[in-house]
DNA sequence: CGTAGCTGTTGCAATTTCTGCAACGCAGTA
DNA sequence: TACTGCGTTGCAGAAATTGCAACAGCTACG
């Protein structure tokens, strides 16, 4: 919506920092953007900017305007879906954040799972770093987060939520590979190859070991799982993973899934939610559902 | 803001019911006006507005969308007036609405003492039927209500609420004059000038009279309280007034005042308070921190 | 100490957008 | 039938917005 322009302008300079880089991102001239945002100021007779010799950056007042703009674009975004939804058009647009161990295999295949049926709507998917994705939701820039091990859950108001079971990754004529099921002190014998912190499985591989007084000592450490996965081809070397993020073709890589027993409390939990208190546009709020749907069959406990 | 021009052309249209109505209160004509709302539609891909001969009428998305206008436009009072606030413009502007008890005495009185301390806050006063003013809080018309005997309230986040005294109003020759306290069957005696129903303070006395099996049968009936004490100078007839509206200048009209003793759970109840829900703008969060004041001051319980 | 690179700002002219006027078509009403 | 209210549209003028170019200020670097 047009009306919307100067409040996304300001946002944007907000996030940018400096009136060019806005400008650039917005495809106008600086010189228009600066007196869109000097007439704002003169309309409401305070600077909402702070000038400095390396960009504007947002004064109190400018703050409060900002976070009360991020909730106007979110909630006519709302609207917007809402008007679309009862004219039959069962569109809109959703912002997804999530972590590195959704992405892989799981996320797609809910979306995908979705498209089928409601074709008409678009998504975006932010990889974020651990603890990123909540924060993203504070400022609306994302709609829903599914991430593993929330750090700020408080803030979530959660529509799913379930332990994931861990299971360990090794070549197929692994020792271990027969094997019902692991205790970790079965793999502290071989070499380990772990995703690095902050990374929600690792924290949960640790917390279980610091419960048994096993410290870790891994061979290898990569923000990449399908790098750790596949380093365990033909190799004595053990990797991990998420039940969500078991691949089907794993034989295909001469590779094997071993259930690993963590002690329950310990156990990482995947949680899909949005921010506490948000009205969710319609097309946000039906893919959840959908999230929901799909997660309660695939891992009821 | 002039961003929300737009808006608030359509909220008008939505209260107005046709564009020329609307076009005539905001100075601008009607193909102007229309071209706006078109540019809406378009932008939104659905019409707002069912079109007839006798004007515009909102549908159902142009429903959604008012009540989304309605909230941008108080948010964003809300978020000026939080600015101005905090560059020490202590302005503001509040609107009120009322019902006649309030109005007579008591709310100016409150608006004055509230003057004195921000004396660059402006008001409205809005004189509300029974009902309606609960009901104004819904649209954001109004941000206060200060009703004797609420309807509606549910929906009220109440700041103030206390039991309001009733007085009868005599002639200070009655007979009934220097009675210290008065028994609604002290006046089923005389005759009684009544206000008319739906007024608060008449509900309270037919309600009373009621649990005692008296049926209260007026020579007057009137919506001018004014009018009704006016009407006690040198007669026999008893009216009746809020202790919130008893004037210290009774004496000058030969007129005096007993308290009329009402079984406790049929006294009325004077209510200040917003719609639940709602942040209020600061100008409106402090008058009623006054409101709260005064009326605990006054009539502490 | 000067230069290069970044920032926001401003005057001016071109352009885009919005507006008012007048006329039109349509639907109810007397 | 004529009238009165309504929304809509073409067109020309008014108003707002924009891009361009030049400017001034600050910081970092050599």
């Amino acid at each position: 919506m047009r009306h919307l322009l100067v409040l996304k302008f300001i946002e944007k300079i907000a996030r940018t920092g400096s009136l060019r880089s806005a400008a650039e991102e917005l495809n106008i001239t600086p010189s228009a953007l600066n007196r869109r945002i000097l007439g704002v100021e003169k309309e409401l007779g305070v600077e909402i900017f702070e000038r400095h010799s390396s960009g504007l950056r947002p004064n109190l007042a400018g703050e409060i305007l900002i976070k009360h703009i991020r909730d106007q674009i979110a909630d006519m975004d709302r609207v917007e879906s809402l008007i679309a939804d009862l004219s039959g058009r069962r569109a809109g647009h959703i912002n997804i954040a999530t972590t590195r161990e959704s992405v892989a295999y799981f996320l797609p295949a809910l979306i995908k799972r979705h498209l089928e049926e409601f074709p008409a709507v678009s998504f975006r998917v932010n990889l974020c770093e651990r603890g990123e994705a909540e924060a993203s939701l504070q400022d609306n820039t994302n709609d829903i987060a599914v991430v593993f091990e929330p750090i700020r859950l408080k803030e979530l108001e959660v529509i799913y939520t379930g332990s994931q079971p861990i299971f360990c990754i090794m070549s197929k004529d692994h020792p271990l590979a027969k094997r019902e099921e692991l205790k970790i002190y079965d793999c502290v014998d071989y070499p380990l190859m772990l995703p690095k912190q902050p990374e929600g499985i690792r924290q949960v591989l640790d917390s279980a070991a610091e419960k048994l007084s096993i410290s870790l000592q891994p061979i290898l450490e990569s923000n990449s799982l399908d790098l750790l996965r596949l380093m365990s081809q033909d190799s004595e070397a053990l990797s991990f993973c998420l039940a969500i993020n078991l691949r089907p073709e794993l034989e295909k890589d001469h590779l094997v899934s071993v259930p690993l027993d963590v002690p329950k409390a310990r156990a990482g939990t995947l949680v899909a939610g949005y921010l506490r208190g948000r009205t969710l546009p319609v097309a946000a709020a039906r893919f959840l559902e959908t999230v929901k749907k799909e997660l309660s069959i695939q891992f009821s406990n």
